[in-house]
DNA sequence: GATATTTGACCTAT
DNA sequence: ATAGGTCAAATATC
């Protein structure tokens, strides 16, 4: 069964997903700049500078724009939930990093900027072939998102390790990319349950995807409101790859969906008949992740920018930044598939 | 046989 | 000294 967009829907919003796409783009353009600037005063002291242009401000608007963006393809602009910067600037103000203090009946998934590591320079003679030796990641961000369930995010992942964190009742599951052998991708994850009632995961991210999936490009399972049941699919054009966009895509592997949910939920929960995670309009979202970029995965939230609470200090400004500039694309190619 | 997971050992950072 | 992150042999699954 092949699933369609809502023509009357979608075609009366494709001029304003275009509009804020490019509002969005053109705001990281300034916010680039306003980086510049301040690299080069360095000591200006102060990452906001108050007044509209500012890199704060810059980030708002930007945030705003995307946020609207997926309001608008989740069908909730006429619901008044369209996002304002402001609004981003409010729910990022009041996140503290610390776990244990969030707010336990968020049930949208969250993302948040977490910490940024300091390049490490220090080396050993030994670590090479030495066996669980490791270098920590140099310059790579890490980002977390919260999910009441274990949700797929359209990467391939292996499970590499497991270890029982301190303070906490559950394990810490290890993954990294699939692809990290054969295409160098230095994309890491490790999944925890953070709460049991009710069950929430936190899955922080290391690094961006550089691998590319060509396999299954072209298919995204869209219906993840009964995965086990209906999964849907919808395809772009007739054959595999054969757009440049689309085809930049990471696989989704359905027995990749599943074995992460059943292995850690086997182990950490009893599986429960409701495991669902995302809405029927959340799906618009979760295509929208993959429109934005498919690096662009501090924007991977599979509900609406409600549940985005990211706590933006400077680091994450630049870690949002660097993946909006990423993130280049074709806003009149995108929306062809709006 | 190929690939994925499990799990204890090992290493680094704090 | 300890917690957390990674490795890799053993094991499981397809």
């Amino acid at each position: 069964m092949e699933w369609s967009w809502p023509e009357s829907v979608l075609l009366s919003k494709g001029e304003r997903v275009k509009e804020e796409l490019m509002q969005g783009r053109e705001l990281a353009g300034q916010l680039c700049r306003v980086f510049d600037d301040h690299k080069s005063t360095l000591v200006s002291g102060g990452f906001g500078g108050g007044d509209g242009g500012s890199a704060e401000d810059l980030v708002d608007k930007i945030l705003g724009s995307f946020a609207n963006t997926l309001s608008i393809l989740n069908g909730k602009e006429s619901d008044g939930e369209i996002v304002s910067g402001d609004q981003i600037q409010g729910i990022s103000s009041g996140g503290s990093g610390d776990s244990s203090s969030r707010d336990a009946n968020h049930t949208a998934p969250v993302i948040k900027s977490e910490d940024f590591y300091e390049e490490s320079c220090k080396s050993t003679s030994t670590f090479k072939d030495r066996r669980g030796s490791y270098k920590r990641r140099k310059t790579s961000h890490s980002w977390t998102r919260d999910t009441p369930t274990l949700t797929d995010d359209g990467h391939g992942w292996r499970k590499y390790g497991q270890k029982r964190i301190l303070n906490s009742k559950h394990s810490r599951n290890y993954y990294r990319c699939t692809h990290k052998f054969e295409q160098s991708c230095k994309a890491t994850k490790y999944v925890q349950q953070i709460q049991d009632h009710p069950p929430m995961f936190r899955t922080t991210y290391h690094g961006n995807h550089t691998c590319r999936d060509y396999l299954k490009a072209s298919e995204l399972v869209l219906d993840c409101t009964s995965p086990r049941e209906s999964s849907k699919f919808i395809r772009f054009g007739g054959t595999k790859q054969d757009h440049p966009f689309f085809s930049s895509f990471t696989s989704v592997r359905k027995e990749e969906l599943v074995f992460k949910e059943e292995s850690i939920i086997k182990e950490e929960i009893p599986p429960t008949s409701d495991d669902r995670v995302m809405t029927s309009h959340d799906n618009h979202s979760w295509l929208c992740d993959y429109l934005v970029s498919p690096n662009l995965t501090t924007f991977e939230s599979s509900g609406p920018l409600s549940g985005f609470s990211s706590t933006l200090d400077e680091f994450d400004h630049e870690d949002v930044i660097s993946r909006l500039m990423m993130g280049s694309f074709d806003l009149d190619e995108v929306l062809q598939y709006i």
